[in-house]
RNA sequence: GCGCCUGUAGCUCAAUUGGAUAGAGUGUUGGCCUCCGGAGCCAAAGGUUUCGGGUUCGACUCCCGACAGGCGCACCA
């Protein structure tokens, strides 16, 4: 990456200083290189020189422009100032620049790759959101978050994996079965009343009629317990299906289906697991239960592994599916895609690591908030239970796709996000999302007219960028220069908003230039400067629909 | 009561994890289509970054204390 060249000739500079007696010997500082917010100060900034100040017992300036006077030259490399009180600036060669066009074209679809992953493998998992029905606008959120993580990384050089966590152990499951049982019953007109704790929402009642229709009323003869049992498959079943196909309506696909249920199999993980820590003397029998010793490794408490029920604890479901990510499945890195109110359970999940032999920063937990939904002005509260939820299928409904994968990924991770419904339906032409993407129909469209008036495909692949010096060609060559720190940024903070910003970006830069650049002139002697410009159009073309494609949004070829 | 998160333009949100004059979208006001897509562009207005201290060359960012909102504090999931 081009900002680590630079911070290798400031580094270069300051031993050459050192050498010639212009800077004294000192603790040398990482040197960060960062982006000025204000494009006008340069491309790069290094504030080493103020860093340096203390140690180097040395005025910031005086650093600063013995760091210039002692840098090697660099082709890429055009002008580099000095700016009180310590910052030393670098700009750009336009021939560098006008280069990336070429890097481009060279990457065939994989520009602004990096490689932090080194191909290490890494799991990321996410919705796992409960089988007790369909997908809500809060799942939602966790879905772009995760597929936008994982595209992400796997550009920063991972080998990903995407996994979807099935519940399908525990209390939520049987609580689903036994809704399911009695709209069933209801179903034959059979008096048989909901709960309070029962799930209310009509989807139930539809799931039972589906049942009715296709099982008939063999499960009235039944036992209860025996017809609970087998509506509970029936009932999994067919709403994990109602989840895979909104998962792929949202164009989110995953390598892997988990169940937690497999965990509990004889001779299963858990089994294996719970022997391997008994072994190690980690659990201790008290108050009826079996618990895992985590006080040992930081943590203020026990957990429950196993109550005193005889049924596995919740946290035993988190220590057996981790073990089996790191140690049986072998996953060199995971991450976990949770909600906030998870948040506790998070905290504990470096001492189960610790717990497991596992260095805990190998699991990353990412979490984020909830999404609030307004409608007419009023909150929606969503709660399964209640019946009283909004399907991400309704809102694709009414907003598409694109909009709510864009409009999800303009939010960083841990802030509440209000989503309004009657904005998101209205919006038309004031989402951003077609904003950014009719910037790139726009280039597509440009380039459908150069070749309709005769422009060759020879021109435009081999047009001469070398032509390219117009401040408007520049700064479109500078915004998409940026793209591989704006996925390296994305990775390792585990953020992937900055993507939407800079699409935003990207595109109010290529409009600008679109303002000052003619690309088709039907000037003969400005043939040569349109090839070169028509190659940057079907550069930025590419990067535009990279950017896009991380985030899962359709980059159209006309709107 | 304790812990975590959040508080930035009228509204929805950014801000390179301590850098230079805090930025976008939207909304408001005014302007721009006689060769490439006006779903666009340009300009104006809009701020004591909730409040008060502290740390240092420098704070939206870090520390302490208030205030407001969200979430969490089980052998639940």
């Amino acid at each position: 990456m081009i900002r680590n060249q630079i911070a290798d000739l400031v580094a270069q500079s300051i031993k050459d200083a050192q050498s010639a007696g212009a800077l004294p010997a000192f603790d040398l500082p990482a040197i960060e290189i960062s982006r000025p917010k204000d494009t006008a100060k340069g491309d790069f900034t290094s504030t080493v020189a103020m860093q340096s100040a203390k140690p180097a017992r040395m005025a910031p300036l005086a650093i600063a422009q013995a760091i210039a006077a002692h840098l090697p030259a660099a082709d890429f490399i055009d002008a580099i100032e000095v700016a009180p009180p310590g910052f030393v600036n670098f700009r750009l060669s336009a021939a560098w620049l006008a280069g990336q066009v070429a890097e481009i074209e060279a990457a065939a679809g994989h520009y602004g790759d990096i490689d932090l992953g080194g191909g290490k493998s890494c799991q990321v998992e996410f919705i796992s959101a409960n089988p007790t029905g369909p997908l809500h606008m809060g799942s939602a959120r966790n879905a772009m978050l995760g597929d936008a993580l994982a595209s992400v990384l796997a550009a920063a050089g991972w080998h990903i994996q995407r996994e979807y966590y099935v519940n399908d152990a525990g209390t939520q499951m049987r609580t689903f079965a036994e809704t399911l049982y009695r709209r069933y019953l209801q179903a034959f007109g059979q008096d048989a009343p909901l709960e309070s704790h029962h799930y209310q929402g009509a989807y139930m009642t539809e799931l039972a009629q589906e049942v009715k229709a296709e099982q008939s009323d063999r499960f009235l003869e039944m036992s209860a317990e025996d017809a609970i049992s087998a509506l509970s498959e029936i009932g999994l079943a067919k709403v994990l299906a109602w989840i895979r196909a909104s998962a792929e309506r949202l164009r989110i696909h995953f390598d892997h289906w988990y169940s937690e249920r497999s965990l509990y199999a004889s001779g299963g993980v858990f089994e294996h697991v719970i022997t391997d820590l008994r072994a190690r003397g980690l659990t201790e029998a008290k108050d009826g239960a079996e618990w895992l010793r985590t006080s040992a490794f930081g943590s203020d408490r026990d957990e429950v592994l196993v109550r005193s029920s005889g049924q596995p604890g919740y946290y035993a479901s988190d220590v057996a599916y981790h073990y089996d990510k790191f140690v049986l499945r072998g996953f060199d890195r995971v991450i976990d895609v949770w909600a906030v109110d998870h948040q506790n359970q998070a905290r504990r999940m470096p001492h189960l690591m610790k717990a497991l032999g596992l260095e805990p920063t190998r699991l990353d937990i990412v979490l984020y908030d909830l999404v609030r939904l307004y409608r007419d002005g009023q909150e929606v509260k969503l709660s399964k239970r209640s019946g009283d939820i909004i399907t991400v299928d309704e809102v694709v409904d009414e907003v598409g796709v694109d909009a709510v994968r864009f409009l999800l990924l303009t939010r960083s991770n841990q802030a509440v996000m209000d989503f309004d419904l009657n904005l998101a339906v209205q919006q038309n032409d004031e989402n951003p999302v077609y904003y950014v993407q009719y910037a790139h129909a726009r280039m597509a469209s440009i380039l459908r007219t150069a070749t309709e008036r005769g422009f060759s495909q020879t021109c435009v692949e081999q047009g001469n960028f070398d032509l390219l010096r117009h401040p408007g060609e520049l700064a479109l060559l500078r915004k998409i220069a940026e793209l591989p720190e704006v996925i390296e940024k994305a990775a390792l903070q585990l953020a992937p908003h900055g993507l939407a910003f800079y699409a935003m970006d990207l595109a109010g830069v290529f409009h600008a230039f679109y303002r000052d650049c003619r690309v088709i002139s039907s000037i003969p002697t400005e043939a040569e400067l349109s090839c070169a410009r028509l190659r940057l159009v079907a550069g930025t073309k590419a990067v535009f629909a990279r950017v896009l494609g991380l985030m899962g949004v359709n980059a159209p070829e006309s709107m």
